[in-house]
DNA sequence: CAACTTGTAACCCATAACGTAACAGGTTAC
DNA sequence: GTAACCTGTTACGTTATGGGTTACAAGTTG
């Protein structure tokens, strides 16, 4: 049920990735080809991971792009079913 | 390997959706609690599926948030893929 | 102490989701 | 047949967010 607050994905981007390496956020953001303001962001969870950032990611560590995006939509997804009973919606089929 | 060009998300809500059930976009709309051009925008491939939409829409069609969202993920990577070769990103793992 | 590096904050711009209002096309009513 | 209405779409403004440039606080090293 997966029903856990999930950590925002610059966390798991820093303990992962980040942190193993021994990598700083500039040496990091450097290699991504981004600002170390841009990094910053994600890691400190103030920014979510773009498209495009999955793809740097996948490019840069060798993993799937399509895992760092799946995060980032769990994580979008818990934010706004927290406003799911303030939303206003007719049901329109009983499946 | 799921390597064919995936539809837009609004494409998929329009087929398995709105049309079984043979709603107009104003009702539609109405019952997902938008306006008609947002979802009008969503159906023809102008807006993709926002985290809030995609709990409209589950709460309207008794689908899944989460399989909305993935969709539009995909959908998304995919564009972005297309600029993979135009990033320049070096390598930090051998992973 | 001075020069440099590191991470973050302040500010600006581009993009996108959403709403309001206006539009073009087709029915329907009179 | 034309006037009222409904449908889907477009034009425009607002708001939120990713990203770059620049400036800043804190350390580190000559």
């Amino acid at each position: 049920m997966k029903m856990h607050n999930p950590p925002h994905p610059g966390e798991i981007l820093r303990e992962l990735c980040i942190e193993p390496l021994g990598l700083s956020i500039t040496e990091a953001a450097e290699a991504l080809g981004v600002t170390r303001k841009t990094l910053s962001a994600i890691l400190n969870g103030r920014s979510g991971i773009s498209p495009e950032m999955a793809v740097r990611l996948s490019l840069a560590f060798g993993t799937s792009a399509e895992s760092w995006l799946n995060q980032q939509s769990q994580y979008d997804l818990w934010e706004a079913e927290k406003k799911r009973k303030q939303l206003k919606v007719r049901k329109l089929s009983a499946a």
